[in-house]
DNA sequence: TGTTGTGAAGAGGTTCACAGCG
DNA sequence: CGCTGTGAACCTCTTCACAACA
């Protein structure tokens, strides 16, 4: 099968919170150009997405909503629980540690570890948090699929190859740095002051900039 | 002057985040490849992207890591300060509210609101939360360049109008909803259920997904 | 008739390769 | 000689336009 666009994968996420809300408002059918407008993208743009994976609609009539929305789960692989483990119960770390809307969406948080003395033992929302020295213990025993990385910047390169080494295949990195790992580790980078500075650039320079979200 | 892709500006973002680095340990004079080797990218792309906005570097040294410094900061409109106010004193937005890094960074939060009557009034680190409803009126009075929303998805839209009503010109949406609001206002998107997602469907295709950042 | 599915065209971003210059 | 700056080639993603079909 043909590798599949970064960009693709986010609008059909997209696509699938509106189809989950439209679903449980008992819509039926819905057309590529509705899924379009919501999506913020183009009614084209949303038929050649899903053409990737299969046909899913009917001719004249737009995409059976409850059986897209199945469809949709399976292509990203929600059909099963992710185990995740939260690495820094800083700020943010303990924010998402408390979000229930991850274990709702088959994320759930099994364990958040932090360096700090003062914080490890802890709980937050029913976890306690662990010593990070005791990753290289649990991961092989409790098998997380994922990791969320929040810990400082200074840090992250070290702690993610400890994460590999342990098993970890997948990191979701919040440190505003580029982690180097093996190719067959997956990454996402969520980097909230580039965000800011990429809106900072835009306002500074909005006759350049495009006004595209 | 060019349209300036999205992408362009990310990457600047990440040089810029090396390059202060750099010169806190004193280097002079960086190359491309260096550039590209901790920016996850190649020499050829880092030129490119420094060409957009003119010629820093010395051929045969490389670019002088102090005066690109200036100038990254100066083309992502990073010489001035920004006014951020922060919608919703949930989870979320009480973690960003007392991260540090944004004020060092030339962000400066000055206020936060909510709708709950049980969270106006109370304290986060100096900053005493406000009724949204106050929104409209301090808006024109404090002038802030943007806003970070960290409200409920159902909710989402219409703050982010009456943010526009009042003046707002940048929001950092943490909604996982696709904002519809007037071309001349710049939204960024920030969705860690869509990146979890995206990790979530690189692990269940791996051989069709690449490894790319 | 209305809307999907899809080749083909177009646009935009990345990589190449080398001339230019310190 | 080494590294930048950049036009051209290449590639990938998006948009177009229309045949297929419920």
């Amino acid at each position: 099968m043909k590798r599949i666009a970064d960009s693709t994968v986010r609008r059909l996420s997209v696509y699938l919170r509106f189809l989950e809300d439209s679903v449980t408002h008992g819509v039926r059918t819905i057309s590529s150009q509705e899924l379009a407008r919501r999506g913020g993208t183009t009614s084209a743009q949303v038929r050649k997405d899903l053409s990737f994976f299969g046909s899913f609609g009917k001719r004249g009539l737009g995409y059976p909503a409850a059986e897209l929305t199945a469809s949709l789960r399976d292509i990203l692989g929600l059909d099963r629980e992710w185990r995740v483990i939260i690495i820094g119960a800083g700020k943010i770390g303990t924010a998402l540690a408390q979000y229930h809307g991850f274990r709702q969406r088959g994320f759930d948080i099994i364990a958040v570890y932090d360096a700090d003395a003062r914080k490890i033992g802890s709980k937050w929302d029913g976890l306690v948090v662990r010593d990070i020295r005791e990753v290289e213990r649990d991961v092989p025993q409790e098998l997380p699929d994922i990791a969320v990385l929040t810990v400082p910047s200074e840090e992250a390169q070290a702690v993610a190859e400890r994460l590999v080494g342990a098993g970890i295949e997948g990191i979701l990195n919040f440190a505003p740095v580029q982690l180097k790992l093996p190719a067959h580790i997956t990454v996402r980078n969520v980097n909230m002051a580039m965000e800011l500075e990429g809106l900072s650039y835009a306002l500074t320079n909005r006759e350049r900039s495009g006004e595209a979200q």
